[in-house]
DNA sequence: AGAATACCCGAGTAAATTTGTCAACATTGG
DNA sequence: CCAATGTTGACAAATTTACTCGGGTATTCT
């Protein structure tokens, strides 16, 4: 698997609070169970969100998190890396690392490395949480459209 | 790190026999050498891509390995496939899987993790061994058209 | 034949990472 | 107050990684 369970469950967390987005706080327990993640782990997931500026927290009763920003403006880049750091194939492609390449410019597995890299951000930083809830909507309507509204957010709760 | 050390030591080695290619058997040896591979290491990858039928050996001296196939006709998915598994970013994108995922057609990550899926192997099964040795010879030729051929062949063997 | 060379195979293992669990504490709403 | 909720840090089992090692087998060269 090329995540883990952090960038999983993570994207999971962070969708499920771009679909109560203005509704005020959600709880973890309310998150960890709708989107089936231990809670007690999630716990230390949504601490690193919360230290990268993705969510915020409302201490206390009643209280729970939030998104810090839109969900437009939250992208699967912004979650993926905060939890996983950065998805590169290989070390060399880092560009923290690039000097530790001696032979950078020789190296042709790296251009491998590269182009699989590159392929991989045109998708992550370019779908945001709120082409995710695009989506879901237009999965639920298309398929229930002649159920009642109700029942939709029913079904909402139950997703995975 | 999304490769482990199997993919990317795999794919160097297979390079190196791609550069060797049409010259006879090279011993594993220098395989490991001018790929700065740990020798009983690449043993064992070695074992697993010639039970993939990409490499053949021949035993006792002056043996070595050799491709089984034309660089053209060898992928660099075939090489990360055999030696990293499926490089899906969730075991729910997994074919053999796909009815785990209990709500799979309502699971929005899951359409997140496809669309990574597919990106990486438009990359990788599109590129051919032949195709990362002709970048390295074009990179090669540009750098030092003005210099003696062998010269060249000496530069190649220090190639990581 | 005998030595050198090379592949074959399975066991073991230290370190790192993953995937959590747990308990105590801080804060807030009612 | 007290119940609900977030905060923090310690702990740890399980898995994976990235090898090492040792002995065995097969082939070729001289």
């Amino acid at each position: 698997m090329i995540l883990s369970t952090k960038g999983r469950y993570g994207l999971k967390a962070m969708f499920e609070l771009g679909l109560h987005h203005g509704t005020g706080p959600v709880p973890l327990k309310v998150i960890a169970e709708k989107q089936r993640i231990p809670e007690n782990y999630l716990e230390q997931l949504i601490a690193i969100l919360r230290k990268a500026g993705l969510v915020r927290s409302v201490r206390g009763a009643q209280g729970g998190y939030m998104l810090m920003k839109q969900p437009e403006n939250i992208t699967v880049a912004d979650v993926l890396l905060t939890l996983e750091g950065p998805l590169a194939p290989s070390e060399c492609v880092l560009e923290s690392e690039s000097s530790s390449c001696d032979n950078a410019e020789k190296c042709i597995t790296r251009t491998v490395w590269e182009k699989i890299l590159i392929s991989i951000h045109d998708v992550i930083d370019g779908m945001t949480l709120q082409d995710m809830i695009d989506d879901h909507q237009k999965i639920n309507h298309t398929e229930e459209n002649d159920q009642q509204e109700n029942q939709n957010v029913k079904e909402q709760e139950m997703m995975l």
